[in-house]
DNA sequence: CGAATGCCGTACCGTACCGTACGGTACGCG
DNA sequence: CGCGTACCGTACGGTACGGTACGGCATTCG
Protein backbone atom coordinates (compact mmCIF):
# COMPACT_ATOMS: atom_id res chain seq x y z
CA UNK A 1 0.00 0.00 0.00
CA UNK A 2 2.99 2.34 -0.24
CA UNK A 3 5.09 2.84 -3.38
CA UNK A 4 4.80 6.31 -3.62
CA UNK A 5 4.20 7.18 -7.21
CA UNK A 6 7.19 8.46 -8.56
CA UNK A 7 5.86 11.64 -10.22
CA UNK A 8 5.04 13.51 -6.94
CA UNK A 9 7.80 12.32 -5.15
CA UNK A 10 11.53 12.89 -5.95
CA UNK A 11 12.61 9.70 -5.32
CA UNK A 12 14.80 7.97 -8.07
CA UNK A 13 12.96 5.22 -9.60
CA UNK A 14 13.26 2.05 -8.97
CA UNK A 15 15.02 -0.44 -11.07
CA UNK A 16 12.00 -1.73 -12.60
CA UNK A 17 10.76 1.93 -13.28
CA UNK A 18 13.78 2.61 -14.96
CA UNK A 19 13.04 0.01 -17.30
CA UNK A 20 9.92 1.32 -18.06
CA UNK A 21 10.96 4.61 -18.43
CA UNK A 22 13.52 3.86 -20.98
CA UNK A 23 10.36 1.86 -22.60
CA UNK A 24 9.06 4.92 -23.16
CA UNK A 25 12.09 6.99 -24.65
CA UNK A 26 12.48 3.98 -26.98
CA UNK A 27 9.24 4.60 -28.37
CA UNK A 28 9.56 8.00 -28.34
CA UNK A 29 12.76 7.98 -30.14
CA UNK A 30 10.46 5.72 -32.82
CA UNK A 31 7.63 7.41 -32.88
CA UNK A 32 6.69 9.70 -30.74
CA UNK A 33 2.87 10.17 -31.45
CA UNK A 34 2.53 6.13 -30.50
CA UNK A 35 3.54 6.51 -27.03
CA UNK A 36 0.26 4.91 -25.98
CA UNK A 37 -0.17 3.54 -22.69
CA UNK A 38 -0.75 0.34 -24.30
CA UNK A 39 2.12 0.14 -26.13
CA UNK A 40 4.50 1.41 -23.04
CA UNK A 41 2.85 -1.64 -21.16
CA UNK A 42 3.71 -4.25 -24.26
CA UNK A 43 7.26 -2.50 -24.21
CA UNK A 44 8.21 -2.88 -20.73
CA UNK A 45 6.07 -5.72 -20.00
CA UNK A 46 4.10 -4.38 -17.54
CA UNK A 47 0.63 -4.21 -16.64
CA UNK A 48 -1.55 -0.65 -17.52
CA UNK A 49 -2.92 -1.02 -13.84
CA UNK A 50 1.20 -0.84 -12.51
CA UNK A 51 1.74 2.07 -15.01
CA UNK A 52 -1.22 4.36 -13.19
CA UNK A 53 0.20 3.14 -9.61
CA UNK A 54 3.92 4.94 -10.17
CA UNK A 55 3.04 7.00 -12.57
CA UNK A 56 -0.44 8.15 -11.73
CA UNK A 57 -1.32 9.45 -15.22
CA UNK A 58 -0.28 9.61 -18.63
CA UNK A 59 1.44 12.73 -17.74
CA UNK A 60 2.83 11.51 -14.60
CA UNK A 61 4.32 9.05 -16.99
CA UNK A 62 5.93 11.60 -19.31
CA UNK A 63 7.21 13.80 -16.69
CA UNK A 64 9.18 11.02 -14.99
CA UNK A 65 10.48 10.35 -18.52
CA UNK A 66 11.64 13.71 -18.89
CA UNK A 67 13.38 13.53 -15.38
CA UNK A 68 15.01 10.17 -15.76
CA UNK A 69 16.43 11.28 -18.70
CA UNK A 70 17.48 14.68 -17.65
CA UNK A 71 18.83 12.80 -14.42
CA UNK A 72 21.62 11.15 -16.43
CA UNK A 73 22.68 13.94 -18.60
CA UNK A 74 24.16 15.95 -16.10
CA UNK A 75 28.24 16.05 -17.02
CA UNK A 76 29.70 16.29 -13.43
CA UNK A 77 30.48 20.06 -12.27
CA UNK A 78 34.25 20.31 -11.95
CA UNK A 79 35.68 23.53 -10.47
CA UNK A 80 37.84 25.85 -12.95
CA UNK A 81 40.57 28.13 -11.56
CA UNK A 82 42.73 30.17 -13.08
CA UNK A 83 42.54 30.40 -16.60
CA UNK A 84 44.64 31.03 -19.40
CA UNK A 85 44.00 31.17 -23.02
CA UNK A 86 44.42 27.73 -24.44
CA UNK A 87 42.72 26.47 -21.37
CA UNK A 88 39.66 28.62 -21.91
CA UNK A 89 39.36 27.80 -25.31
CA UNK A 90 39.58 24.16 -24.47
CA UNK A 91 36.85 24.78 -21.49
CA UNK A 92 34.58 26.25 -24.36
CA UNK A 93 35.30 23.53 -26.75
CA UNK A 94 34.29 20.97 -24.29
CA UNK A 95 30.91 22.47 -23.85
CA UNK A 96 29.85 22.98 -27.32
CA UNK A 97 31.13 19.87 -28.15
CA UNK A 98 28.83 18.34 -25.43
CA UNK A 99 26.13 20.97 -26.13
CA UNK A 100 26.04 19.73 -30.04
CA UNK A 101 25.91 16.07 -28.95
CA UNK A 102 23.25 16.61 -27.11
CA UNK A 103 20.74 18.22 -28.88
CA UNK A 104 21.40 16.20 -32.06
CA UNK A 105 20.80 12.86 -30.13
CA UNK A 106 17.56 11.44 -31.37
CA UNK A 107 16.74 11.27 -27.60
CA UNK A 108 16.61 14.61 -27.17
CA UNK A 109 15.27 15.55 -30.26
CA UNK A 110 12.09 13.28 -29.39
CA UNK A 111 11.85 14.41 -26.08
CA UNK A 112 11.88 18.08 -27.02
CA UNK A 113 9.31 16.90 -29.52
CA UNK A 114 7.06 15.90 -26.61
CA UNK A 115 8.00 18.72 -24.91
CA UNK A 116 6.85 21.35 -27.18
CA UNK A 117 3.97 19.74 -28.07
CA UNK A 118 3.08 19.65 -24.76
CA UNK A 119 3.74 23.29 -24.09
CA UNK A 120 0.94 24.30 -26.34
CA UNK A 121 -2.05 23.15 -23.78
CA UNK A 122 -1.16 23.92 -19.95
CA UNK A 123 -1.07 21.01 -18.10
CA UNK A 124 2.05 20.40 -16.20
CA UNK A 125 4.72 21.76 -18.11
CA UNK A 126 7.17 18.85 -19.48
CA UNK A 127 9.07 22.38 -21.69
CA UNK A 128 10.04 23.43 -17.71
CA UNK A 129 11.49 20.74 -17.25
CA UNK A 130 13.64 20.41 -20.40
CA UNK A 131 14.37 23.99 -20.09
CA UNK A 132 15.77 23.58 -16.52
CA UNK A 133 18.25 20.38 -17.25
CA UNK A 134 19.06 21.59 -21.19
CA UNK A 135 19.30 25.27 -21.79
CA UNK A 136 19.74 26.48 -18.46
CA UNK A 137 21.55 23.89 -16.96
CA UNK A 138 24.58 24.15 -19.40
CA UNK A 139 24.25 27.79 -19.09
CA UNK A 140 24.70 27.59 -15.17
CA UNK A 141 27.88 25.70 -16.05
CA UNK A 142 29.50 28.20 -18.57
CA UNK A 143 28.60 31.21 -16.59
CA UNK A 144 31.63 30.65 -14.15
CA UNK A 145 33.71 29.76 -16.91
CA UNK A 146 33.07 32.92 -18.65
CA UNK A 147 33.55 34.54 -15.60
CA UNK A 148 36.82 33.35 -14.50
CA UNK A 149 37.68 34.41 -18.51
CA UNK A 150 36.98 37.80 -17.25
CA UNK A 151 38.64 37.32 -14.19
CA UNK A 152 41.63 36.47 -16.10
CA UNK A 153 41.56 39.29 -18.29
CA UNK A 154 41.26 37.12 -21.32
CA UNK A 155 37.02 38.00 -22.09
CA UNK A 156 35.34 41.56 -21.62
CA UNK A 157 31.88 41.88 -21.00
CA UNK A 158 29.04 43.23 -18.61
CA UNK A 159 26.66 40.46 -18.54
CA UNK A 160 27.54 36.91 -18.05
CA UNK A 161 24.39 36.14 -18.74
CA UNK A 162 24.07 37.85 -22.22
CA UNK A 163 27.42 36.81 -23.16
CA UNK A 164 26.53 32.90 -22.51
CA UNK A 165 23.26 33.79 -24.70
CA UNK A 166 25.00 34.34 -27.44
CA UNK A 167 27.89 31.55 -27.07
CA UNK A 168 24.58 29.43 -27.22
CA UNK A 169 23.22 31.09 -30.62
CA UNK A 170 26.83 30.25 -32.09
CA UNK A 171 26.85 26.85 -31.22
CA UNK A 172 23.05 25.97 -31.69
CA UNK A 173 22.72 28.55 -34.95
CA UNK A 174 20.03 26.72 -36.73
CA UNK A 175 20.67 23.09 -35.84
CA UNK A 176 18.31 22.36 -33.07
CA UNK A 177 14.81 23.76 -34.83
CA UNK A 178 16.30 21.67 -38.10
CA UNK A 179 16.53 18.88 -36.46
CA UNK A 180 12.89 19.27 -34.43
CA UNK A 181 11.22 19.92 -37.82
CA UNK A 182 12.29 17.07 -38.85
CA UNK A 183 15.44 17.70 -41.55
CA UNK A 184 17.60 15.20 -41.08
CA UNK A 185 21.09 16.64 -41.14
CA UNK A 186 23.90 14.12 -40.12
CA UNK A 187 26.82 15.46 -37.72
CA UNK A 188 29.24 13.00 -37.14
CA UNK A 189 32.20 13.54 -34.42
CA UNK A 190 34.36 15.44 -36.64
CA UNK A 191 31.63 17.78 -38.10
CA UNK A 192 30.65 18.64 -34.33
CA UNK A 193 33.91 19.14 -33.75
CA UNK A 194 34.30 21.60 -36.47
CA UNK A 195 31.52 23.65 -35.77
CA UNK A 196 32.16 23.79 -31.91
CA UNK A 197 35.77 25.41 -32.77
CA UNK A 198 34.37 27.51 -34.66
CA UNK A 199 31.45 28.72 -32.68
CA UNK A 200 34.50 28.84 -30.04
CA UNK A 201 36.69 30.83 -32.45
CA UNK A 202 33.62 33.50 -33.32
CA UNK A 203 32.84 33.89 -29.43
CA UNK A 204 36.53 35.09 -28.95
CA UNK A 205 36.19 37.41 -31.75
CA UNK A 206 32.95 38.91 -30.25
CA UNK A 207 34.53 39.04 -26.23
CA UNK A 208 37.94 38.48 -26.20
CA UNK A 209 40.49 40.46 -25.09
CA UNK A 210 43.67 40.33 -27.25
CA UNK A 211 45.91 39.99 -24.02
CA UNK A 212 45.86 39.24 -20.48
CA UNK A 213 44.69 42.84 -19.79
CA UNK A 214 44.08 43.37 -15.95
CA UNK A 215 42.37 46.40 -16.39
CA UNK A 216 39.05 45.52 -16.67
CA UNK A 217 36.49 47.86 -16.66
CA UNK A 218 32.49 47.01 -17.31
CA UNK B 1 -18.16 18.45 -59.51
CA UNK B 2 -15.18 20.55 -59.36
CA UNK B 3 -13.63 22.77 -56.53
CA UNK B 4 -9.89 20.71 -57.02
CA UNK B 5 -9.15 20.23 -53.08
CA UNK B 6 -6.75 23.16 -52.00
CA UNK B 7 -4.26 20.44 -50.89
CA UNK B 8 -3.18 18.99 -53.97
CA UNK B 9 -3.31 22.25 -56.50
CA UNK B 10 -1.13 25.10 -55.69
CA UNK B 11 -4.61 27.10 -56.49
CA UNK B 12 -4.71 30.35 -53.81
CA UNK B 13 -7.11 29.35 -51.55
CA UNK B 14 -10.62 31.37 -51.98
CA UNK B 15 -11.91 33.81 -50.11
CA UNK B 16 -14.25 31.55 -47.79
CA UNK B 17 -11.45 28.98 -47.82
CA UNK B 18 -9.57 31.71 -46.61
CA UNK B 19 -11.34 32.13 -43.73
CA UNK B 20 -11.71 28.79 -42.77
CA UNK B 21 -7.97 28.37 -42.47
CA UNK B 22 -7.42 31.60 -40.51
CA UNK B 23 -10.23 30.28 -37.94
CA UNK B 24 -7.40 27.39 -37.54
CA UNK B 25 -4.76 29.72 -37.15
CA UNK B 26 -7.03 31.27 -34.31
CA UNK B 27 -7.81 27.74 -33.04
CA UNK B 28 -4.28 27.16 -33.22
CA UNK B 29 -3.14 30.06 -31.41
CA UNK B 30 -5.42 29.38 -28.37
CA UNK B 31 -4.46 25.95 -27.51
CA UNK B 32 -2.48 24.04 -30.60
CA UNK B 33 -4.32 21.00 -28.88
CA UNK B 34 -7.82 21.49 -29.96
CA UNK B 35 -7.48 21.69 -33.03
CA UNK B 36 -10.65 19.29 -34.09
CA UNK B 37 -12.47 18.99 -37.12
CA UNK B 38 -15.59 20.13 -35.06
CA UNK B 39 -14.08 23.28 -33.29
CA UNK B 40 -12.95 24.33 -36.67
CA UNK B 41 -16.27 23.86 -38.47
CA UNK B 42 -17.92 25.79 -35.39
CA UNK B 43 -15.46 28.33 -35.53
CA UNK B 44 -15.86 28.86 -39.14
CA UNK B 45 -19.01 28.03 -39.18
CA UNK B 46 -18.92 25.96 -42.03
CA UNK B 47 -19.78 22.19 -42.40
CA UNK B 48 -17.09 19.30 -41.87
CA UNK B 49 -18.47 17.79 -44.76
CA UNK B 50 -17.27 21.13 -46.64
CA UNK B 51 -13.75 21.16 -44.81
CA UNK B 52 -13.03 17.51 -46.37
CA UNK B 53 -14.69 18.27 -49.74
CA UNK B 54 -11.82 21.26 -49.46
CA UNK B 55 -8.81 19.98 -47.75
CA UNK B 56 -9.18 15.98 -48.06
CA UNK B 57 -8.68 15.32 -44.43
CA UNK B 58 -7.08 16.73 -41.33
CA UNK B 59 -3.73 16.32 -42.42
CA UNK B 60 -4.36 18.58 -45.66
CA UNK B 61 -6.15 21.46 -43.68
CA UNK B 62 -3.39 21.74 -41.15
CA UNK B 63 -0.56 21.79 -44.72
CA UNK B 64 -3.35 24.44 -46.20
CA UNK B 65 -3.11 26.34 -43.23
CA UNK B 66 0.48 26.16 -42.55
CA UNK B 67 0.80 27.27 -46.47
CA UNK B 68 -1.43 30.10 -46.18
CA UNK B 69 0.32 31.52 -43.07
CA UNK B 70 3.62 30.88 -45.10
CA UNK B 71 2.09 32.97 -48.09
CA UNK B 72 1.13 36.07 -46.28
CA UNK B 73 4.54 36.37 -44.11
CA UNK B 74 7.05 37.04 -47.55
CA UNK B 75 7.90 40.22 -47.92
CA UNK B 76 9.32 41.90 -51.23
CA UNK B 77 11.99 40.80 -52.51
CA UNK B 78 14.21 44.03 -53.12
CA UNK B 79 17.44 44.16 -54.50
CA UNK B 80 20.14 46.16 -53.24
CA UNK B 81 23.35 46.71 -55.52
CA UNK B 82 26.15 48.85 -54.40
CA UNK B 83 26.13 48.79 -50.22
CA UNK B 84 28.00 51.34 -48.10
CA UNK B 85 28.67 50.52 -44.37
CA UNK B 86 25.66 51.94 -42.69
CA UNK B 87 23.57 50.60 -45.63
CA UNK B 88 24.77 46.94 -44.77
CA UNK B 89 24.34 47.63 -41.14
CA UNK B 90 20.47 49.11 -42.12
CA UNK B 91 19.85 46.02 -43.78
CA UNK B 92 20.90 43.36 -41.45
CA UNK B 93 18.90 45.48 -38.63
CA UNK B 94 15.61 45.13 -40.55
CA UNK B 95 16.37 41.24 -41.43
CA UNK B 96 16.94 40.86 -38.13
CA UNK B 97 14.29 42.77 -36.40
CA UNK B 98 11.80 41.15 -38.60
CA UNK B 99 13.03 37.97 -38.11
CA UNK B 100 12.80 38.13 -34.42
CA UNK B 101 9.21 39.55 -34.86
CA UNK B 102 7.99 36.41 -36.28
CA UNK B 103 9.72 33.60 -34.41
CA UNK B 104 8.24 35.66 -31.49
CA UNK B 105 4.98 36.16 -32.86
CA UNK B 106 2.16 33.81 -31.41
CA UNK B 107 1.35 32.67 -35.08
CA UNK B 108 4.54 31.29 -35.30
CA UNK B 109 4.90 29.50 -32.22
CA UNK B 110 1.96 27.53 -32.25
CA UNK B 111 2.35 27.39 -35.67
CA UNK B 112 5.93 25.57 -35.19
CA UNK B 113 4.57 23.46 -32.19
CA UNK B 114 2.03 21.85 -34.43
CA UNK B 115 4.68 21.32 -36.91
CA UNK B 116 7.38 19.96 -35.14
CA UNK B 117 5.19 17.40 -32.81
CA UNK B 118 3.60 16.41 -36.63
CA UNK B 119 7.43 16.02 -37.92
CA UNK B 120 7.51 12.83 -35.21
CA UNK B 121 5.55 11.19 -37.00
CA UNK B 122 5.90 10.13 -41.34
CA UNK B 123 3.01 11.48 -42.95
CA UNK B 124 2.93 14.68 -45.19
CA UNK B 125 6.10 16.92 -43.44
CA UNK B 126 4.42 20.56 -42.31
CA UNK B 127 8.25 20.85 -40.85
CA UNK B 128 9.59 21.02 -44.45
CA UNK B 129 6.87 23.60 -45.39
CA UNK B 130 7.51 25.47 -41.95
CA UNK B 131 11.24 25.43 -42.90
CA UNK B 132 11.20 26.24 -46.20
CA UNK B 133 9.54 29.76 -45.75
CA UNK B 134 10.90 30.24 -42.52
CA UNK B 135 14.35 29.75 -41.73
CA UNK B 136 15.10 29.19 -45.27
CA UNK B 137 13.54 31.91 -47.19
CA UNK B 138 15.21 34.31 -45.18
CA UNK B 139 18.26 32.82 -45.85
CA UNK B 140 17.67 32.99 -49.48
CA UNK B 141 16.86 36.86 -48.74
CA UNK B 142 20.19 37.39 -46.36
CA UNK B 143 22.77 35.83 -48.42
CA UNK B 144 22.66 38.00 -51.49
CA UNK B 145 23.41 41.47 -48.93
CA UNK B 146 25.95 39.38 -47.56
CA UNK B 147 27.22 39.09 -50.47
CA UNK B 148 26.90 42.33 -51.97
CA UNK B 149 28.45 43.74 -48.65
CA UNK B 150 31.73 41.43 -49.71
CA UNK B 151 32.05 42.85 -52.74
CA UNK B 152 31.68 46.21 -51.35
CA UNK B 153 34.69 44.76 -49.37
CA UNK B 154 32.90 45.39 -45.94
CA UNK B 155 32.81 42.17 -45.19
CA UNK B 156 34.61 38.69 -45.61
CA UNK B 157 33.46 34.82 -45.96
CA UNK B 158 33.92 32.12 -47.69
CA UNK B 159 30.32 30.25 -47.33
CA UNK B 160 27.72 32.69 -47.55
CA UNK B 161 25.77 29.83 -46.32
CA UNK B 162 28.13 29.24 -43.03
CA UNK B 163 28.30 33.51 -42.48
CA UNK B 164 24.22 33.54 -42.86
CA UNK B 165 24.18 30.36 -40.73
CA UNK B 166 26.19 32.57 -37.96
CA UNK B 167 24.23 35.60 -38.24
CA UNK B 168 20.73 33.24 -37.62
CA UNK B 169 22.34 32.15 -34.54
CA UNK B 170 23.33 35.72 -33.28
CA UNK B 171 19.95 36.84 -33.54
CA UNK B 172 17.53 33.99 -32.55
CA UNK B 173 20.19 32.66 -29.99
CA UNK B 174 17.53 30.84 -27.19
CA UNK B 175 14.85 32.70 -27.86
CA UNK B 176 13.09 29.91 -30.17
CA UNK B 177 13.27 27.36 -28.58
CA UNK B 178 12.48 29.17 -25.27
CA UNK B 179 8.85 29.64 -26.35
CA UNK B 180 8.47 26.87 -28.04
CA UNK B 181 9.10 24.86 -24.87
CA UNK B 182 6.54 27.37 -23.11
CA UNK B 183 8.38 30.17 -21.21
CA UNK B 184 6.69 33.64 -21.80
CA UNK B 185 9.41 35.89 -22.62
CA UNK B 186 8.36 39.11 -23.55
CA UNK B 187 9.59 41.15 -25.57
CA UNK B 188 8.49 44.21 -26.75
CA UNK B 189 9.40 46.12 -29.92
CA UNK B 190 12.82 48.06 -28.19
CA UNK B 191 13.84 44.80 -26.90
CA UNK B 192 13.51 43.86 -30.31
CA UNK B 193 15.31 46.37 -32.07
CA UNK B 194 18.20 46.38 -29.25
CA UNK B 195 18.37 43.04 -29.51
CA UNK B 196 18.81 43.51 -33.55
CA UNK B 197 21.22 45.85 -33.21
CA UNK B 198 23.45 43.82 -31.06
CA UNK B 199 23.22 41.02 -33.14
CA UNK B 200 24.80 42.77 -36.35
CA UNK B 201 27.50 44.50 -34.23
CA UNK B 202 28.30 41.26 -33.29
CA UNK B 203 28.59 39.79 -36.85
CA UNK B 204 30.63 42.67 -37.80
CA UNK B 205 33.31 41.94 -35.33
CA UNK B 206 33.10 38.64 -36.56
CA UNK B 207 32.85 39.27 -40.55
CA UNK B 208 33.24 42.91 -40.95
CA UNK B 209 36.37 44.23 -42.75
CA UNK B 210 38.00 47.02 -40.68
CA UNK B 211 35.93 50.05 -42.17
CA UNK B 212 34.75 52.91 -40.57
CA UNK B 213 31.55 53.47 -38.81
CA UNK B 214 32.95 53.90 -35.03
CA UNK B 215 29.32 54.24 -33.76
CA UNK B 216 29.76 51.01 -32.28
CA UNK B 217 31.14 49.79 -29.00
CA UNK B 218 30.38 46.29 -27.06
C1' DC C 1 0.32 -23.85 5.10
C1' DG C 2 -2.55 -19.85 4.37
C1' DA C 3 -3.01 -15.00 3.74
C1' DA C 4 -1.43 -10.93 1.86
C1' DT C 5 1.03 -8.39 -1.51
C1' DG C 6 2.76 -7.04 -5.95
C1' DC C 7 2.42 -7.48 -10.45
C1' DC C 8 1.11 -9.29 -15.25
C1' DG C 9 -2.26 -9.96 -18.82
C1' DT C 10 -6.52 -8.84 -20.57
C1' DA C 11 -11.07 -7.54 -20.86
C1' DC C 12 -13.85 -3.62 -20.33
C1' DC C 13 -15.87 1.30 -20.17
C1' DG C 14 -16.34 6.09 -21.47
C1' DT C 15 -15.04 9.54 -24.32
C1' DA C 16 -13.00 12.20 -27.92
C1' DC C 17 -12.39 12.65 -32.46
C1' DC C 18 -12.00 11.55 -37.51
C1' DG C 19 -14.67 10.86 -41.36
C1' DT C 20 -19.41 10.27 -43.60
C1' DA C 21 -24.32 10.68 -44.40
C1' DC C 22 -28.50 13.06 -44.48
C1' DG C 23 -31.91 16.70 -44.14
C1' DG C 24 -32.64 21.59 -44.93
C1' DT C 25 -31.74 26.14 -47.16
C1' DA C 26 -30.27 29.73 -50.40
C1' DC C 27 -29.08 30.81 -55.00
C1' DG C 28 -28.31 30.53 -59.98
C1' DC C 29 -30.19 28.97 -64.41
C1' DG C 30 -32.89 26.81 -68.11
C1' DC D 1 -41.13 27.20 -61.70
C1' DG D 2 -38.27 23.27 -61.20
C1' DC D 3 -33.82 21.54 -61.00
C1' DG D 4 -29.06 21.42 -59.74
C1' DT D 5 -25.36 23.11 -56.90
C1' DA D 6 -23.14 24.50 -52.92
C1' DC D 7 -23.26 24.81 -48.41
C1' DC D 8 -24.71 24.58 -43.26
C1' DG D 9 -26.00 22.01 -39.18
C1' DT D 10 -26.23 17.81 -37.08
C1' DA D 11 -26.46 13.15 -36.25
C1' DC D 12 -24.04 8.75 -36.68
C1' DG D 13 -20.48 4.97 -37.18
C1' DG D 14 -15.92 3.42 -36.27
C1' DT D 15 -11.96 3.51 -33.75
C1' DA D 16 -8.22 4.70 -30.84
C1' DC D 17 -6.90 5.67 -26.43
C1' DG D 18 -6.96 6.92 -21.35
C1' DG D 19 -8.24 4.90 -17.33
C1' DT D 20 -10.35 0.93 -14.40
C1' DA D 21 -11.53 -3.76 -12.94
C1' DC D 22 -10.71 -8.49 -12.50
C1' DG D 23 -8.55 -13.05 -12.62
C1' DG D 24 -4.25 -15.47 -12.05
C1' DC D 25 0.55 -16.26 -10.58
C1' DA D 26 4.66 -15.76 -7.91
C1' DT D 27 6.87 -14.31 -3.71
C1' DT D 28 6.99 -13.08 1.01
C1' DC D 29 5.72 -13.39 5.68
C1' DG D 30 3.18 -14.75 9.73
Amino acid sequence: MMQASATAEQDAPSARQQAVLDAVLGLMVEDGEQVTMDAVARRASCSKETLYKWFGDRDGLLTATVRWQASRVHAGHDAAQVLDGATLRERLQDFAVTWLEVITGPTSVALNRIAIAHAGSRKSNLGGIVLANGRFAIGERVKPVLEAGRAAGLLAFADSEAAFRTFFGLVGRDIQIRLLLGETLDLDGAGIRRDAGRAVEQFLAIYGRAKPDPNHQL
